[in-house]
DNA sequence: ATGACGTGCGATGCACGA
């Protein structure tokens, strides 16, 4: 099962790339975020013929989140990042979707930095810091997936040099990303790609795609009933290599079949000799 | 130090992104 994080720069302006990838990668589950749509121009036929329920919080001109199911509709837990009844920009949906805990977040940018951007940013990621505990111990199997715009170490970025006053890089912003990490979510890429450098986005400017200076900013972060799942993770390249393209890529995970929970009637009378085997976990 | 590029809004340049 592949689930998949895509900041799609405006699902109507990109709508058949979207079509296209999704045609192509067959995805069970999207995380979509800046959508750039108000709620009613999300173009919900055009998914639902692709095979795909959706559901979504849009917001007129900027930010908009999206979960989308192939072959399901999303079962919609919450929209709106709790914390602030203040908030009123989209950037954060809950779902469950094929059998996982699906969360697609759309984190503040946060630049110029220092500034009231950069003061929001930084309060939102101790609003998700709040909520993400809440997941981590629920039990259930969760993804927190999204646009993070978070840079979390030198390695995640093709040169640091020119970019160490953006908001991405702040050590505030780094700090509250390992606190993520420090509750307990695997970041998923850097687990698969261990010292290997790999990019989610890569800016239109000074023809930074063409000479591959990306950034590691779009994160899949799982939760311990979820990560042993984990068989692969990559990035959809091809996708910013087309025309008129988003700053980002698709970036995804595989995950193996879910264990089935045994519902026998009754344990054995006798308690028999200890055969429970543990199959070695790459992810935990 | 700035701008390079791109999107939405709506009609022109501006806000915003990263």
């Amino acid at each position: 099962m592949k689930i998949a994080t895509f900041n799609i720069n405006g699902i109507n302006t990109r709508l058949g790339a979207l079509l296209e990838w999704l045609r192509r990668e067959q995805p069970e589950v999207v995380c979509l975020q800046e959508l750039k749509a108000p709620e009613e121009a999300f173009p919900v036929e055009a998914i639902a013929g692709a095979g795909y329920g959706a559901i979504w919080h849009g917001q007129k001109s900027w930010n908009g989140v999206a979960i989308l199911a192939r072959d399901a509709d999303p079962v919609e837990i919450g929209r709106g990042l709790p914390g602030d009844p203040d908030d009123t920009q989209s950037r954060y949906i809950e779902a469950a979707a094929h059998g996982v805990i699906v969360i697609c977040l759309y984190l503040p940018n946060g630049n110029p930095q220092p500034g009231p951007k950069f003061d929001y940013k930084l309060a939102w990621m101790d609003r998700l810091l709040v909520r993400a505990r809440h997941w981590i111990d629920s039990g259930q199997p969760v993804v927190m997936a999204g646009d993070y715009n978070v840079v979390p170490t030198d390695e995640d970025i093709y040169n640091p040099k020119s970019w160490r006053k953006d908001a991405l890089l702040q050590p505030e912003s780094r700090e509250r990303y390992q606190q993520l990490l420090d509750q307990g979510w695997l970041d998923a890429l850097r687990h698969v790609f261990g010292e290997e450098r790999v990019y989610t986005f890569w800016d239109y400017f000074r023809q930074h795609w063409e000479r591959d200076a990306g950034l590691r900013i779009d994160h899949l972060l799982l939760n311990a009933e979820l990560a042993p799942r984990l068989r692969a993770a990559g990035v959809d390249r091809w996708v910013r290599g087309e025309p008129k393209p988003s700053d980002h890529a698709p970036t995804w995970i595989e995950l193996g079949p879910a264990k089935r929970v045994a519902r026998k009637a009754a344990p054995p009378k006798t308690p028999a000799r200890q055969t429970t085997t543990r199959r070695a976990r790459s992810a935990t």
